[in-house]
RNA sequence: GGCGCCAUGGCGGAGUGGUUACGCAGAGGUCUGCAAAACCUUGUACACCGGUUCGAAUCCGGUUGGUGCCUCCA
């Protein structure tokens, strides 16, 4: 299983640590608001390599978090996360919303078939491993206390512009947020936030430092090494963590540990919405709600996920999702087959599914390379449209199944149709061989509206759904 | 201002130094009771300008355009 690493740039083997178990740490969501395509296209890709990564033989272990506490908004309002905002917004408290959007997240995960991951922690669950992680840094001489908090001093890490490859001098001329003049380097991070005085936040906790709540870096080095220990295998999240979020973390860990955080490091891209990325000012965040009420499935989103490369900047559309969409009625018509299966004595050309589920699986173990897993597929529903012979039943079965198990388009989860249909299929094929085109083609109509077409091959009738 | 990335046929989107990616959509035809499907044919795809090479869409340089990041973001 190869895969992109940004710590060498380069595509480069995955050796797990502790073969066959491979630990994964992925940045999961900020749970103030509704997740929009652009945050399921990354977790779907988190999705497909924990599918791959056990579809070669290994055991993934994954830890997803859900940050519930501490993001800074960038707007001027200083001190406020998004949470704090959010429940402003709603008229609810911090907790509630991060409660409804949390659930809403894990139950979405569902929805597009994302695989359960084996944790999903929350921040404000780990408050006091990451009050923890703040002494160990403070005992070892890498943080400093200014008037609103505990810092990092990244002076003190001579490594941390290495991983992101960060020009700190040149980059400082034009940022745009304003910096705490206390602050002894521009990239010095907030280990922990006090609240503002006088004022009662939803979420704060007692430190040793002060009443306040973790900077939100924070969170994933305590929660990733508590759960996979001071080195994982992977880690994974957007491009946009990687000068700042993942840097930060790196940081604070390997300066406690004295070990690498992880030993390869994934990045998927961010898509666009017509050429721009996907920002709420913009008003194209486009959520799950939204895809159904346009009338398509979570799955045709899924497959559109995956008919891109997860490195490269994909666009999303509507147009696109519709191909999409026809792409997997031609999938789901493959997988229909099944209950099709002809035993004519006419011998069909046996395909190799051996061989092509190989091929998916090389594609897939090629730094995930969805694309052409799928071309493959689409080969085959191409080669496989008239009919499943019984002698090549088992083997196409065993090929469904890995199919679902890796790429999760659920083939697999449609039901075979009624007794009541399959009977109309067959008067359908009395009335035509008896040449009554009337009673045959009135057959059809009433199918038709049952959601079922039917095509007449040299084998047989096949029905899809249409 | 700094650091990146990308430019592929109507749309989406892979890939490769010389061979049809693929998907969706379109056109013509064969077949079929009619359909549908399938099959065949078809659109002369790789931003532009140079360079390297026997040969580049694929490597190098430049130009143009787009886009992302620079402590909110998947």
């Amino acid at each position: 299983m190869k895969l992109y690493n940004t710590l060498t740039r380069s595509v480069e083997e995955i050796q797990p640590l502790h073969t066959p178990k491979v630990t994964m740490y992925t940045c999961g969501p900020t749970v103030y608001d509704y997740p929009h395509v652009g945050n399921w296209f990354t977790f779907i890709r988190y999705d497909v390599l924990v599918r791959t990564l056990a579809a070669v033989g290994l055991q993934p272990e994954w830890v997803m978090n859900i940050t519930d506490v501490g993001h800074l908004v960038s707007d001027a309002d200083e001190g406020e996360d998004k949470l704090e905002k959010g429940a402003r917004r709603e008229g609810k408290s911090a907790w509630d919303v991060a409660k409804f959007y949390g659930d809403y997240f894990v139950a979405g995960l569902s929805r597009v078939n994302i695989s359960q991951p084996t944790h999903l922690p929350k921040a404000t669950d780990h408050i006091q491993e990451q009050i923890d992680l703040v002494k160990q840094l403070e005992e070892k001489g890498f943080t400093y206390q200014i008037s609103d908090g505990v810092y990092y001093d990244t002076a003190k890490f001579p490594r941390y512009a290495d991983f992101a490859r960060l020009d700190l001098d040149e980059q400082q001329a034009g940022a745009r947020v304003e910096h705490n003049p206390e602050k002894r380097n521009a990239t010095d991070f907030a280990l922990w936030k006090f609240s503002p005085q006088g004022s009662q936040r939803d979420m704060e906790w007692d430190s040793p430092w002060g009443k306040g709540f973790p900077g939100w870096h924070l969170e994933c080095s305590a929660m990733g090494m508590k759960y996979l220990g001071e080195t994982m295998d992977i880690h994974a999240g957007g491009i946009d963590h990687l000068p700042v979020h993942h840097t930060n973390e790196i940081a604070q860990s390997e300066a406690v540990t004295g070990k690498p955080l992880s030993r390869h490091w994934m990045h998927t891209n961010h898509i666009t919405v017509n050429g721009e990325k996907i920002s709420k000012s913009l008003g194209n965040g486009i959520t799950l709600e939204d895809i159904e009420q346009k009338g398509f499935s979570l799955t045709a989103f899924r497959l559109h996920v995956l008919e891109s490369h997860y490195r490269s900047q994909s666009k999303f559309s509507w147009e696109s999702l519709e191909a999409a969409s026809n792409r997997l009625r031609d999938y789901q018509a493959l997988a229909d087959l099944r209950f099709q299966v002809v035993t004519a004595d006419r011998q069909l050309t046996e395909l190799d599914y051996e061989q092509y589920k190989q091929d998916i699986q090389a594609a897939l173990s090629d730094d995930l390379n969805t694309p052409e897993a799928l071309r493959i597929v689409s080969l085959i529903a191409n080669e496989r449209h008239d009919s499943i012979h019984h002698t090549e039943y088992d083997a196409f079965m065993e090929f469904l199944q890995y199919l679902d198990d890796v790429l999760g388009l659920k083939l697999l989860e449609s039901s075979d149709i009624t007794d009541d249909q399959k009977k109309l299929i067959a008067r359908r094929q009395t009335a035509r061989d008896n040449k009554d085109w009337a009673a045959s083609d009135k057959i059809r109509g009433e199918l038709s509206k049952q959601g079922l077409s039917v095509r007449d091959t040299a084998h047989g009738t096949i029905w899809y759904r249409s």
